[in-house]
DNA sequence: TAATAAAGTTAGCCATACCTAACAAATATC
DNA sequence: GATATTTGTTAGGTATGGCTAACTTTATTA
């Protein structure tokens, strides 16, 4: 059973959408849109997927992992992730670039060089986006995460990752003067907007709630 | 004008069989056996190129690169370089182990991180195997090749690349206890089939003409 | 509940890139 | 120079993975 590119895209996006945001499962529409393709096209394919046990399906029905599917897409969570660190730490590629070429990297087939990888990284547990670095085995802990807008005001916390990976929103992060382990205190929060008026680094800036839903932390 | 990964292995294939093997022009079928595909495909792909203005053909003639494909395999001939000496200096792999894995790598589209790659191996000249890799501007000089075969008994020579990167060849060369700059002794020449007796590191052995014709040597 | 909207599927088409079989051209040999 | 042999091309088929248009199913809402 021979995994193409394409199928890979296909595995790690179901597992990004049913883990990450989670949903249960995933819809042909919302599949299309976040790959960028036709909901027809992802029809068809998920059929065929089905056909390679990679996915739990039903016609009309949501889309899931099979246990297969699940491992394989957890693989390339560490393939990507481990990539992005490299990028991150010896080519200088600053967190808002590694998603591109990691994307690219983490099809390259070679279990050897993934193992040496990690050992020439000190077998790093995080990505330079603070998300959990699956172990040789798949095996990871996804920790409870809590936004900055759950967040009271007068609290104090440290930015552990962020929810959105896109150049746009980790460029505005930056250029804010955030990063990760950066140490917040909530100022103000205005009830009618949920914005909020954070302090860090001598800084105040004031953040929508959707930035601060955006970014996780952990309290101090 | 979008180039897709085979045509990037066509491109690497003709510049391969033409400028190393030295052979001014390639027939299709030459390039078919070295590809491992058929004639035919072959055939069609090379008009589709020759569309592109990436080749110089003309029906039942031979296949040559126009300026602008001479230019792009020169780029992945570079980039197969810097990833088979990033694989071999750091993730552990054999001489015999970095081409299939580089071949991968080769393909992937991200100018600053060949830069980068490069800068963070400190500008290579050569790669595990000896060969010239071209500079950012696709710019080299090939050496001139002397072969082991070309030298007289008692000539003195170090080993400075190979002719041949197979695994099952370099395996053989690693078996003999020889690598990069191993200084080489010819004891003696066999007239009747080109074999010859070399010493090197205290040992002797034996090793056929068609050995000798695959190791090139500077001599001393 | 019936109409409408949203979500999902199927059919038929395109591009890439491979294949085999049959044919055509060029080269080599008698 | 005629006939093999080698070399190369064309035609028609397959698989992957996109697309649009038309249709069906499910969900929503009046």
């Amino acid at each position: 059973m021979n995994i193409t590119k394409n199928v890979e895209d296909y595995l790690k996006a179901i597992y990004y959408l049913v883990q990450e945001l989670e949903f249960e499962r995933v819809g042909t529409n919302q599949l299309a849109e976040y790959l960028g393709i036709s909901p027809a096209s992802v029809s068809v394919m998920i059929k065929k997927m089905k056909d390679k046990h990679l996915v739990d399906y039903q016609k009309y029905g949501k889309i899931g992992l099979t246990d297969s599917g699940h491992a394989i897409a957890v693989k390339l969570v560490r393939k990507h992730r481990l990539w992005e660190t490299f990028l991150h730490r010896h080519m200088n590629f600053s967190w808002d670039e590694v998603h591109e070429v990691a994307h690219q990297l983490e099809h390259i087939h070679s279990p050897k060089l993934i193992r040496e990888l990690d050992n020439f990284l000190g077998n790093p547990k995080t990505d330079p986006h603070g998300d959990v670095i699956p172990d040789e085995d798949g095996n990871y802990i996804i920790p409870t995460k809590t936004s900055l807008a759950e967040l009271q005001a007068g609290n104090q916390c440290r930015l552990v990752s962020v929810k959105d990976n896109s150049a746009v929103f980790l460029k505005y992060v930056t250029q804010l003067g955030l990063a990760l382990s950066s140490k917040i205190r909530v100022e103000e929060i205005r009830e009618f907007d949920g914005s909020m008026l954070i302090s860090y680094d001598g800084k105040k800036e004031n953040v929508s709630k959707m930035f601060a839903e955006s970014v996780y932390v952990e309290s101090l």
